[in-house]
DNA sequence: TTGAAAGCGCTAACAG
DNA sequence: CTGTTAGCGCTTTCAA
């Protein structure tokens, strides 16, 4: 491979002015300008990044990290992915699979100044072994982190209107019971949820349902699992909502199968607006998860002082379809 | 940030011998090795990849290059990703958005020795111009090369059988009339799927129907269109064959509304056997597409030496599902 | 078993 | 406007 040496012999110059012409920066005469960009041409010459990157101190990479790939993550990655690489940056992909040490050894890329920033999606470490790694290079989460005296920033929305949106609706429409499915125990979406539900059975003098075993379930199977926890009921609910559109997904396939009706026996309610909420035509709440997904990366950039972006404001909009009434 | 140096100093050493523990080469004293490692610790050091990369010229990175990111293409991804992992390896995405120039650009990527290989999923240039990249590193595609004399792996698997593995299914269990909703006009996939369909109405003598206007389909909005192609059409067919799950799932979801049942009133059939054919209960193939992600990162370590990975075998099943007879 | 020294390819002062 | 020079942090001969 030719080096920066070898354009500057090839054009005649020094290897500066060839740096000054990659880098557009500096004065070059237009002349030389074009003698160097033959040389370039001709010799097929592309820039050695990590000897550039050694030399500035810095990447133009940003670090995704998450601990699973599943849609609604995806749903984030994909728009910060692309706002990146408009604003000519490259991302890099780590699913750490629940391992808090790969979290570590990936936050250990900054450091090592391999990525210039981070968006950790899903973290599995305490916030108090996370946020050194700010000294580093900036992070972001979707993780609420309003409560901690953190150097780190968030795009996190908090779900406690959305779901008050939904139970509503559902009542105004007739429902009484209901049976919330929930995610992760310790979550702050969960906590959210469960006190916007608290707070709807107080307000219509109705006795809430016991959360268990209704916690802590996630992913397509879970949905799967879930269905079975309500068939088991004594009770059967008029509505379910789900945390998740995948968990949504899930329920209403194994409610077709079964032939149950919806919305005329049961509704099922979704969160997240993905696509499948589409196809499968099922109610759900949407909160602009792609501008989601972009904020984080405006976040970002804006930390690194490389744009001063403005963040999109997220507004949950209820999205019904027929699976309720 | 610590470097090398202050290591050395710290420990009392030079920074060859801190390099030696770094890397576990060379001869080092367990003494020397300990207090280096303390070293290490106590200064919370992590040395700088990309000094490391430029002296040792290659990175423990592999690119991953397509032009949208759809469900098919993520159901090779992670699979992919996942096993560059577990190999020690990073990855890094790049969405071409169909622009030939970002793909040559990304291309340009292992000249500048940012990627070790690559994955090149779907391409958008002419081979000529992609082939002269092999010379930098290994590029691997899902793209058929086998007449090509090309310096290129490929984990392409032939349509052929499995589409014709469906064809005769639908035609044992009444259907006589068909549709194929077939995507790229110039894919290898779709002329395969051509080939099988008219060898298939040779053999029991049916007239096979015009392509036109099913070619170039694509995404949920072209399987939407579909939907509404077929409906203009005079005489409806038994069977629909999408050419991918995706496709599939959003004619499933049309005729869900439109309250066309499937199989009674038509058989609606998907191609990947992705977890939304699952979800939405349709008929698809299988083919291991988990399997093909993986052995286009097999292919690229075995290049790259660094491994010697047994490519795992990809094979056809019918997945019967509630969509067809 | 360890250290000295060279150099990977590039950029940024600085001097002219 | 252009060249000289130093050095980013690391690995790897070579010599001791």
């Amino acid at each position: 491979m030719a080096t920066i040496q070898d354009i500057a012999k090839h054009a005649g110059v020094s290897a500066a002015t060839v740096s000054r012409v990659i880098n557009n920066s500096g004065y070059v005469s237009t002349e030389t300008r074009q003698v160097v960009e033959q040389a370039i041409a001709e010799l097929n010459y592309v820039p050695n990044t990590h000897a550039q990157n050694l030399r500035r101190g810095s990447t133009r990479n940003l670090g995704i990290i998450t601990s699973t790939l599943e849609d609604p993550v995806l749903a984030r990655i994909e728009p910060f992915m692309q706002f990146a690489n408009e604003a000519n940056y490259t991302t890099t992909l780590f699913n750490t699979y629940n391992d808090p040490n790969r979290e570590l050894e990936t936050l250990d890329r900054l450091k090592a100044k391999e990525l210039d920033g981070i968006f950790l999606i899903y973290r599995t470490n305490d916030w108090s072994k996370i946020e050194p790694y700010t000294q580093f290079g900036p992070i972001v989460t979707l993780h609420n982190i309003e409560d901690l005296d953190l150097n780190i920033q968030s795009v996190y929305i908090d779900h406690y209107s959305g779901y008050k949106m939904i139970l509503e609706d559902l009542w105004e429409n007739g429902a009484r019971s209901f049976i919330n499915v929930l995610g992760s125990r310790t979550g702050i979406n969960t906590k959210r949820r469960i006190k916007a539900y608290l707070d709807f059975c107080e307000e219509h003098q109705i006795e809430p349902h016991d959360f268990e075993p209704f916690l802590g379930i996630g992913g397509i199977e879970g949905g799967y699992h879930a269905v079975e926890l309500i068939d088991a009921l004594e009770e059967k609910p008029d509505a379910v909502l789900a945390h998740s559109d995948e968990i949504a997904s899930a329920i209403v396939s194994q409610y077709h199968k079964r032939g149950v009706r919806m919305p005329e026996d049961i509704s099922v309610v979704g969160f997240d607006n993905l696509d499948i909420s589409h196809l499968m035509d099922f109610t759900t709440v949407d909160y602009s998860i792609h501008e989601q997904g972009k904020n984080a990366c405006r976040l970002l950039l804006n930390e690194l002082g490389a744009g001063a972006y403005e963040l999109a404001p997220l507004n949950f909009q209820l999205i019904k379809r027929n699976t309720t009434k």
